[in-house]
DNA sequence: ATAGGGTTAG
């Protein structure tokens, strides 16, 4: 049939001109109309062809309609979804898998993932694609527990994985960051044979990096020939600069530019983060120039937003606030926070008031935001504005994100709060820490308060930062693991200064590597030295 | 003849 041949080939035109020049049209025309525009992203068109197949009064059938749920998907329209499974009940089509399928499609979408989980369950006959995008439907919704959960139960049920599944499984595994997990789906990638498959070899590389092994990412990135997929590369690129391995990025950077691969908007999100990370200021320029004069990316604000970084942090701040004022696009809150930031750390305090007056709006509820301030005029002797922000903070509801962090010990997360004591064996974790605390004291450690951002009295404060959650992370790992294996913690927070100069030394004094996830990047200890160079 | 899954991003 024509209009498939045309639609196969993105020829969406020629498919309708033979449409409309047909004397007749079957079901399947009409069909095979709708499925071209949605397979090729005119899903409007699909829907105002639909609609008006049903005002001619034509009838319509099961494939129609799963042809129209997934145009409908694309709109992630709440209200619409729940019309479509009314629609669905209404003309008896719900035991369909295929309808059944996309509708949960449609609902995962929308972020009810609720209501995609009730229609998957209720399915009489689910194929191996209604298990995939069921899985899938978790992961957008960064369920990654459920996730992992359903792709067990696939197995369990003896039903074969197929690349859609297991990649859906490994970046589950990658947002959950534990690498048991992942190696896990990996141990059923291989029995497979989908290793080269492009979609699982770039979440696959994406996983490791992201659970702190950034060698294995380099090894799954390796395993797999130089094609010509920009995606796999972006994510060995991306993993390289979340790790601070600058000199890595800027060599694959240029080896994929020899190659004959056209850098795009993501790799250079990547670059330019690896350049703000390692203070790379000149370097940061030349790219963002490179990217608009070279390789037609247009900037983001994603790309703005990398720029105001490096410059902020290499103690530029007015530049940073000019290209801010300059850029065409509505500044977010990350850029303002990322410039108050940048005033904290040099002493800014005019510039700071203004990113703080735009941050207060945009994030009304992040107490993080007003406690940086108030540490901004404590470190210029505002001590009115210190105690009004101190009251404020008091009054009104807004909490500052308690830290956590979390280690995996054999096949078990153990997470560690401040304050809290859950953990069964946590007054042995005390106790060692302490130990630990005063064994570092010995190489001139000392509490440094000034980096913890908590609104509570100088004392207790001390108290608390002794034991920030990854250092509780840390004693337990030195008490389980092995002496070889290095210590991968993760931190829902930023590290603070105390606890990154604490490391340092753990890492010196206990000859371990410790490596630490922290809500930005990694951090790998060794030798008393941080990989981040200081710059974080 | 015509239908329903998956990748990288501050």
């Amino acid at each position: 049939m024509l209009i498939n041949l045309y639609s196969k080939c993105g020829l969406l035109d020629s498919a309708r001109k033979v449409f409309d020049e047909m004397r007749e049209r079957s079901l399947v025309s009409w069909n095979s109309m709708i499925g071209a525009y949605t397979r090729n992203g005119a899903e409007q068109q699909a829907l105002s062809l639909f609609m008006n197949m049903h005002r001619q009064g034509n009838p319509f059938s099961e494939f129609t309609v799963s042809s129209i749920l997934c145009a409908c998907a694309a709109n992630r329209d709440v209200v619409q979804s729940k019309q479509l499974q009314a629609f669905v009940i209404k003309v008896s089509m719900e035991i369909n898998v295929f309808i059944g399928t996309a509708l949960l499609g449609v609902y995962a979408k929308c972020g009810l993932i609720r209501d995609a989980s009730q229609v998957f369950e209720s399915m009489p006959e689910k194929s191996d694609v209604t298990w995939s995008s069921m899985v899938a439907g978790y992961v957008q919704n960064e369920l990654y527990e459920e996730a992992l959960m359903l792709f067990h139960r696939a197995q369990m049920m003896g039903l074969e994985h197929n690349q859609f599944t297991i990649s859906s499984a490994i970046c589950a595994s990658a947002g959950v960051a534990a690498l048991i997990e992942g190696k896990q789906v990996h141990a059923v990638l291989c029995k497979t044979g989908f290793g080269s498959n492009s979609f699982v070899a770039s979440s696959l590389i994406d996983m490791y990096a992201k659970c702190g092994t950034i060698r294995e990412a380099y090894r799954v990135f390796s395993s797999m020939s130089e094609g010509e997929n920009v995606v796999l590369w972006n994510a060995m690129i991306c993993g390289f600069a979340k790790h601070a391995h600058s000199t890595e990025v800027m060599i694959l950077f240029e080896k994929m530019k020899q190659l004959g691969l056209q850098p795009n908007e993501v790799t250079y999100i990547s670059v330019l983060s690896a350049c703000s990370h390692m203070g790379l200021v000149e370097k940061g320029k030349r790219y963002f120039d490179l990217m608009i004069r070279e390789h037609n990316v247009l900037p983001s604000v994603i790309h703005y937003s990398c720029m105001v970084d490096i410059l902020g942090r290499a103690g530029l701040i007015g530049e940073a606030y000019d290209l801010i004022v300059r850029m065409s696009f509505d500044p977010n809150a990350s850029m303002w926070g990322s410039l108050l930031a940048s005033c904290r750390n040099h002493g800014n305090l005019e510039l700071a008031e203004i990113a703080a007056k735009h941050l207060f709006e945009l994030e009304p509820d992040n107490a993080g935001n007003h406690i940086l301030l108030s540490n901004i005029y404590a470190a210029n002797k505002k001590w009115d504005e210190v105690a009004r922000t101190r009251k404020f903070l008091k009054e009104s509801e807004v909490k500052k994100e308690r830290g956590k962090s979390w280690i995996e010990i054999k096949d078990k997360v153990h997470s560690f709060m401040v304050g809290e004591r859950n953990h069964p064996r946590i007054a042995d974790i005390y106790f060692r820490l302490d130990n630990l605390v005063e064994e570092i004291k010995k190489l001139g450690y000392e509490t440094d308060i000034k980096h913890d951002l908590h609104d509570v009295e100088h004392n207790r404060k001390q108290e608390l930062l002794r034991h920030h959650s990854e250092k509780l992370a840390l004693t337990f790992g030195l008490m389980c693991l092995p002496p070889v294996a290095p210590i991968r913690i993760m931190k829902n927070l930023r590290i603070c200064g105390d606890c990154h100069s604490f490391m340092k030394l753990a890492s010196s004094i206990t000859e371990r590597e410790i490596i630490v996830r922290d809500a930005y990047r990694f951090h790998h200890f060794r030798n008393g030295c941080c990989s981040c160079g200081e710059f974080w």
